[in-house]
This record gives structure tokens, C-alpha cells and sequence, in this order.
RNA sequence: GCCCAGGUGGUGGAAUAGGUAGACACGCGGGACUUAAAAUCCCGUGGCCAGCAAUGGCCGUACGGGUUCGAUUCCCGUCCCGGGCACCA
């Protein structure tokens, strides 16, 4: 064999390791730059080859940053809490710490095959007390803290404790009190409110957790549970999250995800007298169209909204009883398959519209929601889709307040037209008519402006065993935080991974679960706590007095390029971005936004083979002639099909059932189907990237992967295309080896053709990289490499250069050839070529020659000719003269060094 | 329903401050070397039509229009696929 990429890779693995090759120190003297992945969830299925796309990507980049001549912070670490390990353990007994510490060992072993430059000197694992004392410690942070709205940031609460005790609110106060009044404006806090409870995984799940009413992890029912839990409020950051996002690198449908999730609306509150007959009550709704309220015709409340209580009367009671039952036995998954069912109960109430003075009644309705707002509205049903649903199931009137829009069958919800029917608004545009509304209800006290946001603060306990105790205590009821030199509160022992049989938490199950005496908290911390500043550890992740320390956050600061799923946008990145503007506001951190530039990697999926059983027997027909049988369609593992020839044998052994198979075979071939399905286990179309090592090579692997198309691009791994890389790869180590595989370099002074064949390829690996385009630099590096073979060249002045470009991406093999060189350092510490234009430039360029946009004839001009000077040429030439065939030229385009185009 | 991204050969994909569409690779067909296989190398490969041939013509970037000397690229409309949000007043 030629190229020997097994030895090759394994003899420079090895090198790395030993000599420390990729770990970093902070150097003044050097720009940073700070290269980090999305740390993984090591599951006990191991890594597919669509795991490392990102990881290769995020590699190459570091690689060349390096090159660069900067210093890299390139870490890699494990997001080990999670409920898969749990879920095993309570199966099986097994502690999730060592299922977790075998998937870690898996992981690492298929990563290092795959040679990343990681510096693993900074591993951190979430799981591990030295990491979660600083979760921990930021969770006390966040308790000691408040959200100061004047000064828009985090102040410690003892300066809101100085401001109630000079209001004299304060001392008169039990302690009990005092804690209950904090606990309003903690940022961590604990407080009763609605959560998703999953009653077979019995803990609570946030919304990304769930879908559809069920349980992403387990897919089990979630219902809605009023419980009390520690939260982050995560929503008095919403406009800080918001308008931040202006100043960072990350792509347009990121951000607007994050925005949409932020939900920024403006609008105005307004107050509208309610009465039940015998009390009369102000009660505030929020609209973003204060301009409707001249056709507001009735008023709806949220089944949890506290009015309801006050506004039911009497007659309605029973009604209305009935109604709040049935809406609190659906489960959401239920709520949500009746989405536009229009249900709701009247509550005997009126208000009084403050502009019209007319008395509206007042529904109960589960439209509105409870949690935004104020869990009541002003309904305008023409000017509102989900209100005209309901005033039509109801039979309430419609009003319509834009002249010339029809409401008889639907609503008119686009804000633009005339508006009628609303008095001094009448003949104004929607746009103006809208200010103008705010400013006439703030003008008479009866409403003002108002921002809501969708953003809703993050429920930050789970029910679970394995996740981060919360280091707080309950001291005669009142939960306290531990002092700091008591972190990390370490995870206890369990006989069982069970919620208890009173239904506490698994940390109930844990002897002397106390603090000085005092019970501990049970629950634990969700999934996002150690992802949120994960990033900030790796910068020092040995610092015993902190998370980070100073120096190294002052030359790190942030992350550069962060590489990941999208599946992220409105979890991990917003609560990331939240934890991070927390430590900027207590002036732990310098930077306010984590992660500047932000690039998704996309999905690879599988690419599934299919064979078709005829029904009834175990006969298995080839593609083409499944249709003349009938037959079922049946998955067949990947690895025993090539380029969608199934190797029959194979089959056989495959599983006992099909032992005995039979087939139909076309062309003396089995043909199967294919279709691209996500990469999973069940419909055994996984690629092992160990295997592909095994055959082809780390090198192939990492080249190939980038190969297969656009980063941010979803795609279907197709093993049989990896032969195109590979060739490549050969014909590469062909250059620098001869016919014996000696290595054989010439010393010679490169030639212009070889020159240039060199610096066409540095200067679009150079703009490819920086675009993050690695796919198209593949194809230049073929073809840069065919043109060299072509030339038979192999002389140094050329083929350094080269490998040191190519050598983010097949790093290996560059390692290799530069020893064979003659260099004693790792090709890392080289630097990227420089771009030189040494080779003589021709003197003429081809123009290809178009008569009214049709391609005739090329044409060589001198590269200094000017506009007219080319237009001349053209005129003067005989060809030209040619294809006209007497006709007149009306007009001479030239577009300098494009194309010169002749209309006539 | 709303928001975002996209639609190019048999396949993955190149090329967009408008300028020879299909780079590169896979697959396929043919050939060379070989006792044979593997490996390697060479030639062809969007469709249709004409020609013994070199070659020439027409059509082609989801569909229908528009702007332009010239549109995969810009504008308007339609259809389709993917992703996100979904009673947020």
C-alpha cells in the first residue's frame, strides 16, 4: 500500500498527545481567538458520522486561525447531566455517574480518532463537583441579586432591602415576610406558578421539553401543574436580550427566532370599570390596538385570571364552575388538538367601555392566556380573528371600524384603512389612529403605554436525581443559601433513583439530607444550568477561587466562533446569553454577549435502503420488479449495501429470519430503494465514523464530511461518494513519493504554470475559509493537485506551501509529509502561505464575444486596453465582420475582463 | 395562520455588485494496463434534433410574467419542500 493512512494517523495522534501539541496559555503577545463547539451529550449510542460535522468545521477553522498566527482556545468537554443516564440508572440500578464516565471514555476515543486539535487539558464535564460549584455559585449569585429597572441591571439585594427600610416597609416585617418580599425581585426565586409535570418521568419539563402535550424525552403526557419551583427571571433582561442581538455575527434566521421568542410588542394598557352588580372594580387590559376600542363589544378573562373569582355572579356560578372543570381537566395536549374550538362561559358581569360609555359583558374564555398581559382583553371582533371566531360563536355584534372592509365573513386584522364609526378617530389612518388613541387615553388617566414581551422567566428545578443540587437550605422554613466555602454541595447517594412514595424528589431518598440541622433543597437544576457558562470555564478551568479568573476572562473575553445545532436557538442561546449579562452586571465578566459569531451546522441524515418482501414469503424482489409483486417494504442495515447493490450473502447472516432468503434479482444484481430519513438505529442506515476511519481514514473522513456540501446546509450522508476524497488523497502523497513510495522532493525553482497552479489555490482557500465555504476549497485542492500531477511537479517551493494550506483539513497526512521534509516542528506552528502573484501575469486577456447575447467567438486583448481601446479591437476584428454580415452595429458592450457583447 | 430559509443533470453540489450554467466529485458507459481481480490511468456523460465525422442548431436553473443587449442571479405573482412559532390581544 502507498498511502498507509492507518499508520500514519495513528503515529501522529500519538505525537499530539505526547507533546502537548494543541494546549494553550494566555500570551499577551498574541491575538486570541476563541474557537468553541456545542459540548455533546455523551448517550450511550456513541457518535455517528453526523455528529463531528460541526467539530470538524470548528477544527479546520482553528487549525487556520493557528496558522495565522493566533492563539487558539479550542476546548472540548461533555454536557453530562441529562435525563437518558437517569432513565438507565432507574431501569438498571446503575449509578448515571458511570454509565455517564463510559459514554465520556466512547466519546473521546471515536473523537481523538478523528484527530481534532482539542485542547483536552481544559476538559470540563458538567457532572463534576469542581465544575458544578461554580453553577452553584452562580445560582447564589443570582439569589443575592435583584433586577434594578431604573439602572437596567443586577444590584445586590441589599440595596433594595436599604430602599424598603428607608420606605419603612421593612422592620415591622417577620423574617418570614421579609423573605417572601424578596423573593419578588430575586433573580433566582422561587415562586408558584403553571409548570409542564410529566407524571411518568415525575419531575417538571420546560416547553422546549415538550411536544405536543408529550414529553420529547420518553414521548410521555404532560399535563399543567401549579407547583412551586425556583426560577430564573430571565424575562427582566427581555430588551437587553433583544437589542443585542443587532451587534452580533450570527444569521438572520437565528436572530429572529431569538426575537420571536422575546416577543417584543408595544401597545397600552388601558382600565375599563367592571361592575358584577353589586361591587364595581378597575379592571387594566393590555391591546396593541388602543385604535379598536371605539368597537370593543365585549371582554374576555383567562379561566386562571384572578377577576374571575370577582366577576362570576350568582346566576352564572354553576355555569361558570362547570367551565373552569372542564378546562382544567384537559391536558395541553388536549387544549392543543382543539386549537380554534371556540369554548368559553359568560360571567354575568359588564364593563363599561371608558370612550363609548357603553356596558360590554364580560367571558371567561381559554383563549386568553393567563400569563401574558394582564389575562384579560378588550375583544374587537372585527379587527380579530380569534375574537370574530368567538362573537360568532356566541352571537355577539361586530362592529366594523375601517370603511369599505367586509366582516361578514371574516375579520380584518391588517393595520392599515381609514377608520369609521370611532369618533375623534374617525378619518384617520390605522397608523396614526393607534397614537393617537394611546395618547387620548393617557391624556384622561385611564390608560398608558405599555411593552410586553412573550419572554417568560425559565423554571429552573427539575424532580430528578441527576442534575446540580441547589445549595440552599430551609432554615425555620426560610430558604437560605449556603455559604460559599460549604460548594460544592455534592450529589448524595440513593438507594433508588425514584421519586419517594410520598412523591418527593429522588435527594429526598439521601441520608441526613440536611444543612446545620436544617432540610436541604430536593430538587436539582435543569439541563441548561451547566450549558450556560460552560464557555467561561474552559478559559480557566483549574481556578480553585472562581469560575474564571480575571486575567484569563480579560484575554479570552469571549467566544469568537461558536459552531452547533439550531435546535439551540431559544434555549441553551438565550439562557447562555442571560447567565452571561448576569456576570457582566455584578462585573464578573467583561464582555456582555457570549458568543460573537455563531454558525449552525446542519443535520447529516441517513440515507436508508429498503428491500422488498413479497407478502407471505421470504422472497425479496430487486427494485425495479417490486411492482409486478405484492409486497412490504422492509429497512435493510446500510452497511451490508453498496452503492444500493445488497450483498445477498450479507442478508443472510444477517438475521436468523432471513437465513433462507430468496431472490429476484435484476441483472443478477439486487437492486434496493433508498430514501433520507433522519441517521437513527431503527432504520439501520448509522455510519460509524470509526469504521470509515478504519477503511479510509481520519484525513477522508474530515474531507469528505466538509465535501458533501454547504456547513449550514441539511444533508444526506452517502458513504459511496467518499472514494472521490480518498483518490485524492493518494494522488496527493503521489506527488511527494515516487514509483517506490521513497519520498522525493527537488529543490528546483518553481516554474510560472506550477506558480500559479499555487497561488490560484492559497487565494481561494484563503477567501473560501473566512466565507466558512470549506466545501468549494475541496474541489480548488483537486484541482490545484490534478494540474501539479499533470506537471509532474515535486519541487519543495511548491509542495510546502501546499500542504501547509491543505493541512487544517487532512492534518495527518500533512503532519507526515512535513517530517518527511525535513521539518523538526509540527506543521501547527507553520504559517499560512502568503499570496504572492511571483508568477509572470499574462499580458492579454480572452474575452469570449457575443452578438446580441450569443456567444460567437473569443477574442485575446492586451490586460491594459481600456473600455475603448477593447471596443476597437473587436471593430477592427475580421470575425467580427464575419457574423455581422452587413448588418450595423448599434451598440458595443464591454464589460472590463468579463465579456464584450455586440447588439446590431 | 404567521415568520425564516430554499427549489440547478441520474446523485451531492459549483457559479449570484447580472456576463460562456452544470466547476469538483459520485454514479453510469467505453477504453488502456493485467492470466484475472484490485488499484491506477484515459475518453464520454443536461435534454432534443441534424451529420460518417469534425461540428452545428434548438430547449434548458420549480412555474407564469416583467426589467435588460444579456437573468440561475433583480422585481411581481403562483406552486412545492424544509425549519421555527403557534390562540401572545
Amino acid at each position: 500500500m502507498d498511502y498507509n493512512f492507518l499508520d500514519i494517523e495513528k503515529k501522529w495522534q500519538a505525537y499530539w498527545a505526547e507533546h502537548h501539541t494543541f494546549e494553550v496559555k494566555t500570551d499577551p503577545s498574541k491575538p486570541k481567538y476563541y474557537v468553541l463547539d456545542m459540548f455533546p451529550y455523551p448517550s450511550g449510542a456513541g457518535l455517528h458520522v453526523g455528529h463531528p460535522l460541526g467539530y470538524i468545521a470548528s477544527d479546520i477553522y482553528s487549525r487556520y486561525k493557528r496558522l495565522k498566527g493566533f492563539n487558539v482556545l479550542h476546548p472540548m468537554g461533555y454536557d453530562a447531566f441529562g435525563l437518558p443516564a437517569e432513565q438507565y440508572a432507574i431501569q438498571t440500578g446503575q449509578h448515571p455517574a458511570i454509565t455517564t464516565r463510559d459514554n465520556i471514555a466512547r466519546y473521546r476515543q471515536q473523537m481523538d480518532r478523528i484527530g481534532f486539535s482539542y485542547d483536552w487539558s481544559r476538559e470540563v464535564r458538567t457532572c463534576s463537583p469542581e465544575y458544578y460549584k461554580w453553577t452553584q455559585w452562580a445560582f447564589i449569585q443570582m439569589f443575592n441579586h435583584w433586577y434594578n429597572p431604573e439602572t437596567n441591571k443586577a444590584e445586590p439585594i441589599d440595596t433594595l432591602v436599604a430602599r424598603f427600610k428607608a420606605e419603612g416597609r421593612w422592620d415591622s416585617l417577620s423574617e418570614k415576610q421579609q423573605s417572601d418580599l424578596l423573593m419578588n425581585y430575586r433573580i433566582a426565586y422561587q415562586g408558584e406558578t403553571a409548570v409542564n409535570w410529566c407524571p411518568q418521568l415525575g419531575t417538571v419539563l420546560a416547553n422546549d421539553e415538550v411536544k405536543e402535550g408529550l414529553s420529547i424525552r420518553g414521548g410521555f403526557p404532560v399535563e399543567q401543574k401549579k407547583m412551586k419551583q425556583w426560577q430564573l427571571r430571565v424575562s427582566a433582561y427581555s430588551e437587553r436580550l433583544l437589542a443585542d442581538l443587532d451587534g452580533l455575527d450570527w444569521t438572520e434566521s437565528l436572530k429572529e427566532m431569538q426575537r420571536n421568542w422575546i416577543g417584543k410588542s408595544q401597545g397600552a394598557e388601558i382600565v375599563f370599570k367592571v361592575s358584577n352588580g353589586s361591587e364595581e372594580y378597575d379592571m387594566t387590559i393590555f391591546t396593541t390596538r388602543a385604535d379598536t376600542i371605539f368597537g370593543v363589544t365585549f371582554m374576555v378573562l383567562a379561566p386562571e385570571s384572578e377577576w374571575v373569582d370577582k366577576l362570576t355572579t350568582a346566576e352564572q356560578k354553576a355555569a361558570v364552575e362547570e367551565y373552569l372543570l372542564q378546562a382544567k381537566k384537559k391536558t395541553e395536549r388536549e387544549r392543543i388538538a382543539e386549537t380554534r374550538k371556540c369554548t368559553g362561559v359568560f360571567s354575568g358581569s359588564y364593563a363599561v367601555n371608558p370612550l363609548t360609555g357603553d356596558k360590554v359583558p364580560v367571558w371567561i374564555s381559554e383563549y386568553v392566556l393567563s400569563g401574558y398581559g394582564t389575562g384579560a382583553i378588550m375583544a374587537v371582533p372585527a379587527h380579530d380573528s380569534r375574537d370574530y371566531a368567538f362573537a360568532r360563536t356566541f352571537n355577539l355584534p361586530i362592529i366594523p371600524l375601517i370603511e369599505g372592509c367586509d366582516v361578514s365573513q371574516e375579520s380584518f386584522d391588517a393595520k392599515e384603512g381609514i377608520m369609521c364609526n370611532s369618533g375623534f378617530l374617525t378619518g384617520m389612518s390605522v397608523k396614526e389612529a393607534i397614537p393617537a388613541a394611546i395618547d387620548y387615553v393617557e391624556s384622561k388617566g385611564i390608560g398608558k403605554r405599555k411593552v410586553n414581551y412573550r419572554l417568560r422567566d425559565a423554571i429552573f428545578s427539575r424532580q430528578r436525581y441527576w442534575g446540580e443540587p441547589f445549595p440552599i437550605y430551609y432554615k425555620n422554613g426560610i430558604p437560605t443559601p449556603m455559604p460559599l466555602d460549604a460548594l460544592p454541595l455534592e450529589l448524595p447517594q440513593v438507594d433508588k433513583f425514584l421519586p419517594t412514595e410520598s412523591g418527593e424528589p429522588p435527594l429526598a431518598r439521601a441520608k441526613n439530607w440536611t444543612y446545620e440541622g436544617w432540610p436541604v433543597e430536593t430538587s436539582t437544576m435543569p439541563g441548561f444550568a451547566g450549558s450556560s457558562a460552560y464557555y467561561l470555564r474552559y478559559m480557566d478551568p483549574h481556578n480553585n477561587e472562581g469560575l474564571v479568573g480575571r486575567e484569563a476572562d480579560n484575554y479570552w473575553r469571549n467566544v469568537d466562533l461558536y459552531i452547533g445545532g439550531t435546535e439551540h436557538a431559544t434555549g441553551h442561546l438565550i439562557y447562555a446569553r442571560f447567565w452571561n449579562k448576569f456576570l457582566y452586571d455584578i462585573g464578573y465578566v467583561c464582555e456582555q454577549e457570549p458568543f460573537r459569531k455563531l454558525i449552525n451546522q446542519g443535520m447529516i441524515q441517513g440515507r436508508s435502503n429498503f428491500v422488498y418482501r413479497v407478502k407471505n414469503t421470504n422472497k425479496f424482489v430487486s427494485y425495479a420488479l417490486k411492482d409486478q409483486y405484492d409486497t412490504t417494504e422492509i429497512h435493510v442495515d446500510v452497511n451490508i449495501v453498496s452503492n444500493d447493490r445488497l450483498d445477498t450473502e450479507a442478508f443472510r447472516k444477517w438475521r436468523p429470519d432471513y437465513a433462507d432468503a430468496e431472490f429476484i434479482l435484476e441483472d443478477g444484481e439486487y437492486v434496493c430503494g433508498y430514501a433520507v430519513e433522519k441517521m437513527s438505529k431503527s432504520m439501520f442506515n448509522v455510519v460509524n465514523p470509526d469504521l470509515v476511519c478504519e477503511k479510509y481514514g481520519a484525513d477522508t473522513l474530515r474531507m469528505y464530511e466538509m465535501f458533501l456540501g454547504p456547513l449550514e446546509q441539511s444533508k444526506p450522508w452517502d458513504t459511496k461518494g467518499i472514494d472521490g476524497v480518498h483518490r485524492f488523497l493518494r494522488k496527493l502523497w503521489r506527488l511527494y513519493t515516487d514509483s517506490e513510495n521513497k519520498f522525493c522532493i527537488s529543490e528546483e525553482k518553481a516554474s510560472p504554470a506550477e506558480l500559479k497552479v499555487l497561488h490560484r489555490l492559497i487565494g481561494k482557500a484563503q477567501s473560501d475559509i473566512e466565507n466558512f465555504s470549506f466545501n468549494t476549497t475541496v474541489s480548488a485542492a483537486m484541482i490545484a493537485v490534478n494540474e501539479l500531477s499533470e506537471l509532474k511537479c515535486c519541487k519543495r517551493e511548491i509542495l510546502e506551501p501546499l500542504i501547509i494550506v491543505l493541512s487544517p483539513y487532512v492534518p495527518h497526512i500533512a503532519e507526515e509529509i512535513w517530517q518527511q521534509m525535513g521539518h523538526g516542528e509540527s506543521i501547527s506552528f507553520a504559517s499560512f502561505p502568503e499570496y504572492v502573484e511571483a508568477y509572470t501575469a499574462e499580458d492579454s486577456v480572452t474575452y469570449p464575444v457575443q452578438f446580441n447575447g450569443k456567444m460567437r467567438f473569443t477574442l485575446d486583448v492586451a490586460k491594459t486596453a481600456d473600455r475603448t481601446e477593447v471596443e476597437a479591437a473587436v471593430r477592427a476584428n475580421p470575425a467580427t465582420e464575419k457574423y455581422l454580415q452587413g448588418a450595423a452595429i448599434r451598440k458595443v458592450i464591454v464589460v472590463p475582463g468579463k465579456i464584450i457583447n455586440i447588439v446590431y
